[in-house]
DNA sequence: CATATCACG
DNA sequence: ACGTACGTGATATGC
């Protein structure tokens, strides 16, 4: 059932500033306003449980009533600048909260209560409006309830047709007319003069309407009488302004005004700027983080924990606090992977003898410091110890071992977040809420420089981890997240660590080769071009590039409307469209390859290489929402392989000298999860026949023999395949292969009609999405999906392709890091000189001397296939060169 | 700082 | 009636 509330924002935050002492911030900012206005829209929500809600503001400038009478709301006093300044902070507070906010210029907030009430009204919704003053009252009606803020911040009357008459003895259109004779002095509205409440009640009571009362004038007796014949056209005027626009110009979709979850770090960080502590407390004990954890005031208490711990050196550090501890590890470190890696200092605390060690090191005695810690085999807890992890192992041979990281731990809780800042887990788990704390993780922001952090912030954030540390647990546990935490992300923290200390060795002399032979190629079509358009622009602005093709050369544009910012698309999909027609296009098109390449494969990798000839990169753990690794500075993930020219680019990365790499990929990882995830019988039976799957669907789906389906029936296939793992729509795989939608969409019911098992499992995973809000992988790495709760229907549709895409997705991300642990130690135990280099989401790549070829090609195997037991193998495709482009 | 584009799986 | 396939990162342009 839907139930739908409506707000007069200026209102009733008039009246909620009104209604409490005055609150201003540390900083000046005044609050109490906002404040009395969240905790009554918290009151609210939770008596009469909305389905959707929405707010209305007034706008600045004039209204239509001023047109036609100047003095509408003259006279009024002005709005304190301290509430004024209040309703920019309420519309913040709002979005955050997911709360549609609704303006409309020239019209009053009434007026869009009135018209959003109205089209409730015919469509049947239950309306609840709520205020600060009496004008609303007047749209009453049997759907509709008025509710009156009366006084303080919890007293409200509610109006139905029912309290109108018991109050007034007037049904809500009489109260117009009431208003009309009496007129309203707060908005200037004149009415008769001489009639008042009572008089108007009874004149109304009498007559009906203010028409007929009008019309029967001349029996009304006395001075009243006198007046009221006067005066006709100001009660006439007077009505007309007091009168409720239900027609006003308001876009809407009810999905719009859908009541969701607060987009809860957003409101935390603005309850946090304006001191809301106990907001703050409530949204905790709401249970969207910790369990009803009490919330500290932040300063003395968090201080005085810090300032408890011993003080110790590291001699008496590692003497008192026994091998295989836990022990919380900071490090103010630079792992920037160009320079050399350097460590200044390095902090150690054990929150059980509640002791540290805060210890600067120097180029000297580093080595032997961490050699020193590393022999401990110390159970490290951190936030992002795979900085920390890279140091060490620079620094020396011992192998260092991670325990536990809040950072992985927090996104195994929710991947979708952008970051994982420790100041804000501290608030979540623990409940201070810390300017301190803040500055004391600002080192964090850079996650792999730490180099001029505060020897003692490194204690700070230590502390902060051990208090982060128990409720954040807890809720790994409940989660069903412990298993993936501590036996695949937590060794994996290391593997990569390892990973991006070796790196690979990429040759700039073969990357300025190509470089040069590029630029060649680009000046030629950039001649070209210039001289098929007849002028010169810069072919990289996309904008420029639009208007001379699709303006100056009138070239037509092969899709219908131009794009949201109003431009023209110049994506390769529409170019690839006019390429045969048109020399300049496919000039383009050759152009933007190449400068492509030039710009993000040689100058971009060319800075990024180290002294020693090899680039590292950051194989990042906590970036995807699905659980995929993601790599940057260089992306070597990205590097060019489809195209035959850019493939060349894989030249440059080459094995060091009497090194060999070998490369081994699933082969269609993703396809073959779905069919063991699904149970699908068809396609099981297919990749245990080891039938090429494109092939055997095409076949299946188009009901061919095998030996008779073309190469474009086998295309179309495997974008069938690829679509189901995406949770296509007819649209998406008519785009991807030049279809028509109708096309497509018979393809795809083709497809599900032979391959029901795959249906249902895709529904059931809709299903559980809707009702659980998450989706998982096979090995319970969980995705939360807000998508489902969303006012967009687009975003909604989001939802479900997510729902189907994630546990596909996921699981081939965890299968495959469960493998990199395995390769990774697997090379360590068998003391070869072969190290895992490079993951590429369903390939990994050891580099390694020739001898142990063979060894490593048997490891990778082992590993790979044996990362997962499902009712389909896992099959991979082994490749050994001397360059990362003969790989193949 | 956002957008468009394009490299990869 | 909506707009439309999943997940990333780097670069260039232009507000």
């Amino acid at each position: 059932m839907k139930k739908l509330i409506l707000i007069d924002g200026n209102s009733l935050l008039f009246r909620a500033y009104f209604a409490m002492r005055p609150m201003v911030t540390s900083k000046g900012i005044h609050t109490q306003g906002v404040f009395a206005f969240v905790n009554m829209l918290g009151k609210i929500i939770k008596d009469y449980e909305p389905s959707h809600i929405a707010v209305a503001f007034d706008l600045k400038g004039g209204t239509f009533r001023h047109e036609v009478y100047k003095d509408y709301k003259a006279g009024r006093l002005k709005t304190p600048p301290e509430l004024l300044s209040q309703i920019p902070v309420l519309h913040d507070v709002l979005s955050a909260m997911n709360i549609a906010v609704l303006e409309v210029p020239q019209y009053e907030a009434d007026d869009i209560i009135g018209t959003v009430a109205a089209k409730a009204e015919s469509e049947g919704l239950d309306t609840l409006v709520i205020s600060g003053d009496k004008d609303e009252l007047q749209l009453v009606g049997p759907h509709v309830n008025v509710l009156i803020n009366k006084r303080g911040m919890t007293e409200f009357d509610l109006y139905d047709i029912d309290a109108m008459r018991e109050r007034y003895g007037l049904t809500p259109q009489q109260f117009i007319d009431l208003k009309g004779l009496m007129g309203d002095s707060s908005d200037n509205i004149p009415g008769v003069p001489g009639i008042g409440e009572k008089k108007g009640i009874a004149l109304l009571t009498e007559y009906g309407t203010l028409e007929n009362l009008i019309e029967h004038a001349d029996e009304v007796k006395g001075k009243m009488g006198e007046k009221l014949r006067d005066n006709i056209e100001l009660a006439k005027m007077s009505k007309w302004l007091a009168t409720i626009n239900t027609k006003a110009p308001v876009e809407f979709e009810w999905d719009d005004l859908r009541f969701t979850d607060p987009d809860m770090d957003r409101l935390i960080a603005i309850y946090t700027e304006l001191e809301f502590s106990s907001f703050i407390k409530k949204l905790q004990s709401a249970g969207a983080y910790s369990q009803g954890e009490e919330t500290h005031e932040a300063g003395p208490d968090l201080a005085e924990k810090i300032n408890s711990v011993k003080r110790a050196g590291i001699e008496d550090f590692l003497s008192e606090v026994q091998e295989g501890s836990e022990v919380y590890i900071e490090a103010a470190a630079d792992a920037n992977h160009i320079s050399e890696p350097e460590i200044r200092s390095i902090c150690l605390f054990s929150a059980e003898k509640n002791m540290a060690c805060i210890r600067e090191l120097t180029p000297m005695d580093c080595s032997l410091v961490i050699g020193q810690i590393a022999e401990k085999n110390y159970s490290l807890c951190g936030c992002g110890l795979k900085r920390i992890l890279y140091s060490m192992l620079a620094k020396s041979d011992f192998t260092p071992y991670p325990y536990y990281d809040a950072e992985i731990a927090e996104y195994l809780i929710d991947a979708n977040r952008q970051k994982y800042p420790l100041d804000k887990m501290l608030l979540r788990y623990a409940g201070y809420a810390s300017k301190e704390a803040e500055a004391a993780v600002l080192a964090d922001e850079v996650s792999y420089n730490s180099l001029e952090a505060d020897p003692e912030d490194l204690l700070k954030r230590a502390v902060y981890v051990s208090l982060v540390r128990a409720e954040q647990q807890k809720l790994l546990e409940e989660s069903g997240l412990n298993d993936l935490f501590r036996d695949c992300e937590m060794p994996l923290t290391l593997t990569l660590a390892r990973m991006e200390l070796e790196g690979i060795k990429c040759e700039p002399s073969t990357l300025k080769e190509i470089g040069d032979e590029l630029s060649g190629n680009i000046d030629r079509l950039e001649g070209e071009i210039y001289a098929e358009a007849g002028r010169e622009f810069n072919i990289n602005s996309p904008k420029q590039l639009g208007t001379v093709l699709f303006e100056d050369l009138g070239i037509p544009y092969p899709k219908p409307g131009k794009n949201k910012s109003g431009s023209y698309s110049t994506a390769a999909d529409i170019l690839d469209k006019l390429k045969d027609d048109h020399k300049i296009v496919s000039d383009v098109l050759g152009y933007r390859k190449l400068a492509k390449l030039r710009s993000t494969y040689v100058e971009g990798l060319l800075p990024l290489i180290g002294a020693d000839g090899r680039v590292r990169p950051h194989f990042m753990q906590t970036v995807t929402a699905t659980g995929r690794l993601s790599c940057t500075e260089p992306n070597l993930q990205n590097i060019p392989i489809r195209d035959d020219y850019g493939r060349l680019i894989r030249k440059a990365f080459v094995a060091g000298s009497g090194n060999v790499f070998t490369g081994s990929d699933y082969s269609q990882i993703e396809l073959r999860i779905l069919a063991a995830l699904s149970g699908d019988e068809s396609l099981i039976a297919d990749f245990r026949a080891g039938k090429d799957i494109h092939k055997a669907t095409a076949a299946r789906v188009f009901d061919i023999p095998e030996d008779e389906v073309t190469a474009l029936d086998r295309t179309r296939a495997k974008a069938v395949n690829f679509g189901v793992v995406y949770g296509m729509s007819g649209f998406g795989l008519g785009e991807s292969l030049n279809i028509t939608r109708s096309d497509a969409q018979k393809y795809i019911n083709d497809y599900f009609a032979k391959h029901k098992s795959v249906k249902e499992y895709l529904d059931r995973q809709i299903e559980t999405g809707e009702n659980d809000r998450e989706v998982r992988t096979y090995f319970g790495r969980v995705r939360k999906l807000p998508e489902f709760a969303s006012r967009k229907f687009m975003e909604r549709e989001l939802a479900k392709r997510l729902a189907m895409n994630t546990p596909i997705q996921g699981t081939a991300a965890d299968i495959i890091k469960i493998a990199m642990n395995s390769v990774s130690s697997e090379l360590q135990k068998r003391g070869l000189a072969s190290k895992l280099i490079l993951q590429i989401h369903d390939e990994l790549i050891v580099e390694g001397p020739e001898s142990e070829e063979s060894e490593v090609k048997e490891i990778l195997e082992t590993c790979m296939m044996g990362a997962a037991d499902l009712a389909v193998d896992l099959i991979c495709d082994i490749h050994s060169g001397k360059t990362w482009y003969e790989l193949k």
